[in-house]
DNA sequence: TCGCTGCTTGCACAGCTGTGCACGATGCTG
DNA sequence: CAGCATCGTGCACAGCTGTGCAAGCAGCGA
């Protein structure tokens, strides 16, 4: 090790070597600048030779634009959470940005200073996927001039962009599809977390039971995952009047649901009990489970997602899109 | 919109607001430094109505220290790399460091280019999750003087930092278990990924088999993953001989495997079958497995990764970490 | 009152890159 | 051969921050 100090080569180190200007370096690296071709041949022989990287910050600080997109989300190591995640981190990396992850899980203070990364670090976008970021800091996001993406939050503010699945579709859809089967008694299992698309779900499902004359027997425990699912089983399985018919609301909440329902009460599934859960996660394929359940178009979801963090002219303020997710028929809903 | 240019205050703008100089402004975001507080206060005010956050790319440029950390994995959306990312992206963030995670799946030549992110934003630290980075990148990386943890592979590199699971203790321990178990013909689920720990594992389980004087059948099919599970299970149970003792390298694959051998081939675990895992992913805990497995300590590897991420001085040659796995006892090996 | 000490504060530089502008060289055309 | 367009190249500036250094100022003891 000759060079302690100096760790990374710069510019101008790779200029000297070349025997050329560093302008004609920082050409050499920028696509359509205009370089001869000698010279681009002695900078990236000199460049290989250093190890030569362009300086990201440097070159971020003077472009203002890192090409950074940071990804805000809560329980990222949740199943759907973290495949969405990686569909982005790689769409991302297609299109030339990278991708910076962030977790708002934890104390809010703690949540907070964590948030405010997206800021100091000048990223081209922020992309929020869950949990529930103070308004000051969107606020704040957008005083700035940061670009906004929220997947499924239906917050109303002016200027950010809104991906949303359509979950009142889907809640409708699920009702249907139940009723279709036959079944007579309904249930909804939820969770206590309370985000918008849950809500929209959850109302959507009893609503359309309403105008059927229906009632929904309601459930939520804890926090959005597997064990909400058993708890909620054994709720509504404890009391009298047993529901055949029942929407969870996720498909962590509806593997824990049926885990319990078939161990802990001996139900045949779908014989006895239906099944219809949401995010075709990859369990959701699994043999145990054969879930019916909606599958929304994450790799759509993540194009769409890219294409609003880099498009760099149009802001066009508020902007909302709907996506449908169709309901892929496996092995928990009777046969009709 | 009355900036429609410099969308982020500088700290020049907050010290003309604030009536003082700009290394005040400097100074008063910087812990330890020496401001009086007379002069703190009206930058924080001044600060808080511009809205001002320090520019990270510029202190990073200044301090050759980006607070940057890049976590690299494959199926990054697998149960166990999403948990460990997870806990490392928190682990990061506490100790005032924010995660940037790359994907290194994909063509070669691609994860290449993303692999080179890591340098171009002079991350204080890589993280090598899995996959397997070209070899001349890492070179590329020390040469730099980039900080390097590899975990779990163990390749012969002068200068990372290695971490590895002691898969080797693992492997022996998972065989003696099932031998205690009773069980008589031995056999190993694995994939073709070919990954170090996993080899490790593979080899320690059929070495100690040879020790005792009996053969494993192994079997490994396309990538670490339930399919591959499946897969096993079809090959071993259609070819005579049937095993009652199988490792499954993974969690990941015991689940496809048990599902197969449960419902294509009836089978009852662990009358008739007794399987042990690796990774102990949350699905292994479900009442649909109830996998007996081993469970790596996520939260102590990655506070360790951070304190060697974190650590500035000390540039310990080759220091190599081997944290012990315990075998967690639950209902998918023979009771003796 | 004088001298010394300690705390603040401003100046200026460094860290690395992208790009407008001007200038020189080269090739092409009449 | 002259004039012009084209292309390549270097200079210098901007983008934003952290920090060493020197200077100013207040306080305190003799």
């Amino acid at each position: 090790m000759d060079k302690p100090r100096k760790a990374f080569a710069s510019a101008k180190q790779v200029a000297e070597l070349a025997g050329v200007s560093r302008s004609a370096v920082s050409r050499t690296f920028t696509p359509g600048a205009s370089v001869s071709e000698e010279t681009r041949k002695r900078v990236i022989s000199a460049s290989d030779k250093l190890g030569y990287h362009v300086n990201h910050l440097a070159r971020g600080l003077l472009r203002q634009s890192s090409g950074i997109v940071c990804l805000v989300a809560a329980d990222s190591d949740a199943p759907y959470t973290s495949r969405l995640i990686r569909t982005l981190v790689h769409s991302l990396q297609q299109a030339g940005k990278v991708a910076m992850v962030l977790e708002s899980s934890g104390p809010s203070e703690s949540a907070d200073h964590a948030l405010r990364q997206t800021l100091n670090y000048r990223a081209d976008a922020t992309v929020v996927l869950s949990g529930t970021p103070p308004q000051s800091l969107i606020r704040t996001c957008l005083d700035n001039g940061q670009r906004l993406i929220l997947i499924n939050r239906a917050d109303q503010f002016s200027g950010p962009h809104n991906i949303s699945l359509d979950s009142r579709g889907a809640g409708r859809t699920a009702f249907r599809t139940l009723q279709d089967a036959g079944c007579r008694r309904f249930a909804l299992v939820s969770s206590e977390a309370g985000t918008p698309s849950l809500m929209a779900r959850e109302r959507a499902f009893v609503e359309c039971a309403e105008e059927q004359g229906t009632e929904v027997a309601v459930t939520r425990n804890g926090r959005t995952s597997y064990e909400a699912g058993v708890l909620g089983a054994r709720r509504l399985f404890s009391a009298g009047d047993p529901p055949d018919g029942v929407f969870c609301i996720t498909d962590l909440i509806a593997c824990g649901f049926m885990d319990a329902a078939r161990h802990e009460f001996g139900l045949a599934i779908p014989e006895q009990l239906s099944v219809i859960g949401f995010d075709d996660i990859e369990q959701a394929g699994w043999a145990s489970y054969r879930l019916t359940t909606f599958s929304p178009d994450v790799v759509a979801l993540a194009a769409r997602v890219v294409e609003l963090a880099t498009k760099a002219g149009e802001t066009e303020e508020n902007h909302r899109d709907l996506i449908e997710v169709p309901l892929v028929m496996r092995d928990t809903v009777r046969q009709s």
